[in-house]
DNA sequence: GCTTGACCTTGACGCTACGTCAGGGTTGGA
DNA sequence: TCCAACCCTGACGTAGCGTCAAGGTCAAGC
């Protein structure tokens, strides 16, 4: 008669494993001595060496029961189940490794090479890193939101940079984030962008819902609250006067 | 403002998912309305998707806070780690199937192929199914607990098939295993068992812990305990008479 | 004003296959 | 008699949520 522990050696798995597969019914609870331990036969070696060869194959312990009773045909049936639901995994794990080696660095995490380009180019010009970090962020819904626009998005963004008026425009933005909503600059800026939106209004492709896109600008600066809300009423009114 | 429904459709999880990265501190808890609602800014969304970038590329959910956070170098380096992590698991999963390949029958359970065919022998031999079920027990248990005697058993065993005089007793043995210990027709075998074993002598190579073998077959029968006991104490007095 | 359906809240169990204490009794050899 | 090594039950932890349960809230239609 063996211990638990005996029997645990015999199979090659701890006497915790063996305990647990009493619980879920695995292996049916053997006599106990007098003082309460388990005592096994060795049939109980066999059945529970049976049982390890099906789960160090991969099999859910759930299913090693009916399998170790299961006629042939059956058997090669749940076999090939079982290996169809490895190989669902092992192709899982692999699409991760492709995802993992795209993500070279923390601040690309899958935003298109141009996207990063961009933002380098940002900082080449002098943009601080708080404007880089919302730049990105932008991109980062945009993709998530409305991943059409992105490519016609990107090219526009590029082709700003060439357009002096457009960079100076851009890094005064920068500067502004720490305004006060009433200070003057702030109101020349104003001017400054809307003669700009209307010198460009040509390609003024709205995303299709800017909602979240503005207040991820506003939370940042109270300055651009009132910045975007003056441009918006102006923009209105130019609508209505057409 | 967005509620958690919103926020989780904008990331494209589920709204459990939110709460869950709350719950171990992944993503902050947002301020709530007045009737106990979370509301959600967009920076919140920004920071779902860029959790989720790196959880739908396998990384754990424990390390995704400190690679949000890290350096270009740190987080190439976890990255390196967390692709490794993945590939091993792919190469256990990839090992399981190779051993799933290996089922190929229930009764085969990557017992050798010659193991099999002997078991079969002995189905057209005419042995019950409960010998041929012991008889696959004995080599389960001799593969686990005594493998490098495995080749030379099964040859041994094999071979024993081309002998009239063992078959036949190995057919006596099976009809044996029902009787009565005390059946006259246990004695005789036991003649027969302990004429065969002196003829055999010279490759009586016992397995390293005969007990489990043993008791394997005594538990299923009360006559082959004592037919066991019997061999045992014979073969006792021929050593000590030698 | 009322209903209804969709949405929100917290709390808690389930899943997989055990690992790992905690707290306490048993055995066997020195 | 002591001590190490073994046995017992009970319960929490793991990874990442899914899925009730039981109840409050909101917005729209009647």
């Amino acid at each position: 008669m063996l211990t638990i522990g005996q029997l645990a050696a015999t199979a090659g798995v701890t006497v915790r494993t063996v305990r647990h597969y009493h619980h879920v019914g695995l292996l049916p609870e053997p006599e106990r001595d007098a003082s309460g331990y388990r005592r096994y036969n060795a049939q109980a070696a066999v059945d529970l060496i049976r049982i390890r060869t099906l789960a160090d194959a991969g099999v859910p312990l759930a299913r090693i029961d009916a399998l170790l009773h299961a006629q042939p045909a059956e058997f090669a049936a749940a076999v090939t189940d079982i290996d169809a639901a490895l190989q669902r995994k092992i192709d899982q794990l692999t699409e991760h490794r492709r995802r993992i080696a795209d993500l070279a660095s923390g601040e690309a995490l899958v935003l298109p090479h141009e996207v990063v380009a961009n933002l380098n180019r940002m900082r080449d010009l002098g943009a601080s890193e708080r404007m880089v970090r919302l730049e990105r962020d932008v991109w980062i819904l945009m993709q998530a939101l409305d991943p059409d626009s992105m490519p016609q998005a990107i090219r526009d963004k590029t082709a700003s940079f060439d357009d002096p008026e457009t960079t100076r425009l851009f890094l005064a933005i920068d500067q502004s984030l720490d305004w006060d909503p009433h200070d003057p600059r702030v109101d020349r800026l104003i001017d400054d962008l809307d003669a700009w939106e209307i010198a460009h209004e040509r390609d003024s492709s709205q995303p299709e819902n800017p909602t979240l896109f503005f207040s991820l600008i506003v939370e940042e600066s109270p300055a651009w609250q009132r910045i975007l809300d003056v441009l918006a009423h102006r923009a209105k009114q130019r609508r209505t006067a057409v």
